[in-house]
DNA sequence: AGAATAAATGATCATTCGATAAATAGCAAC
DNA sequence: GTTGCTATTTATCGAATGATCATTTATTCT
């Protein structure tokens, strides 16, 4: 008995779709948003015809690819964390910025999230939005609180963003530059972090 | 009397050939290299097939555009000028990222510069292999000389990546995400290299 | 087993793309 | 002013693109 050796296979559209959304993006994130539906629906197993069944144009599902990515990005408990006066602002800080990090240094990404800012993304400005005023602006806020807050003596929001984009630009060498960086990048975050706060007299180990 | 309002103009070759790369620089900092030949040829006032007599394929255009971007954009004095001991290495390092600061943050830089990456371009590597060797390594190098060189302590090439992303990472956010940012950024990196600094009690005012 | 439903494919359309070739016209030399 | 050279344009090609539609076939229901 011979058979077919790729037979047609039968998903239920939401298995199929969330397929293709994962291959789109995978695909997307490697070659840009000018890849042709061609490529992406070979690479997927499937016909390019049927992309349009699932989405209506190009630009919609390059917009689910968007979502996909952006979705469940920033977990919600982060600013919690950030200000949980419990522990000292430098151990939270360092804990944000490894589950940050873990978060969003991964290929696809990086990759996307920069192909989405050139094409002047929407979703992209208002994920910066969001990470300034939940994220930077709350660490900025208990760093003053531990630091000398009578002398008024803190990071301004510029300098958040300089400790962000230090942290942030590992990801970028390592995923659109294609550098190499070290495979734990841990260590380096932790003191940068360390540099950050030292300034404002933050996280000095007393005894 | 009534004449052509665009009469066919005819250049030398040379100026023409700069006019084309002048204009591609800009159109694909825009869109990126997905732009169409049609397009661009429309901006600059002249016909796509011209584009043509110039440069053999759009692949060779890209190449001049790069070309074009990456020359000049690094000055050979800025490692004499980052290892001139009669300054304070403080005043070295902020006066080399005001200069190379001014130097890249150009919307066209930035851009092609990040489309570079994504695409994969060896020149991107190239590049930033010649700012570690010839810029960060010496910055390493003179702080440690400046730090307390007898206990070997001063930053590792990580940090000091750490510190160029922090300062590089204000041009992508104005011009690759297009986000507001200081019209002077002279200010906050003063303060990046301060910080960077002070850790390893380098650039603090004895007197 | 046979009919109904709809997921998936094959064939194809209209555009747009990079690229080519023949025709036109601006400019220098005499 | 005529001629020769070549920068530039007009017209067009074949391939690739996003998108459409009729047909086929896997699965479910009875």
């Amino acid at each position: 008995m011979q058979t077919h050796d790729k037979t047609r296979q039968r998903l239920n559209p939401d298995d199929r779709r969330r397929m293709i959304v994962e291959g789109a993006v995978s695909y997307f994130a490697e070659v840009g948003l000018g890849g042709s539906t061609r490529d992406l629906a070979h690479r997927i197993g499937i016909t390019q015809p049927l992309l349009f069944k699932y989405f209506a144009t190009k630009a919609d599902l390059a917009e689910a690819v968007f979502e996909s990515v952006y979705l469940d990005r920033l977990d919600p408990s982060w600013p919690t964390l950030l200000c949980d006066r419990a522990k000292p602002v430098r151990e939270r800080l360092t804990a944000f910025y490894h589950a940050y990090s873990d978060a969003i240094f991964t290929y696809e990404w990086m990759r996307i999230f920069m192909f989405a800012g050139l094409a002047g993304e929407r979703l992209n400005r208002r994920y910066l939005d969001h990470v300034r005023d939940m994220l930077l602006k709350p660490a900025q806020n208990e760093i003053l609180w531990e630091a000398n807050a009578a002398e008024g003596a803190g990071p301004d929001m510029e300098d958040m963003f300089n400790l962000h984009g230090g942290i942030v630009y590992l990801g970028i060498r390592r995923f659109i530059y294609q550098l190499p960086v070290p495979a734990d990048t841990g260590p380096v975050i932790d003191r940068a972090i360390d540099r950050f706060l030292l300034h404002w007299g933050v996280g000095i180990t007393r005894r």
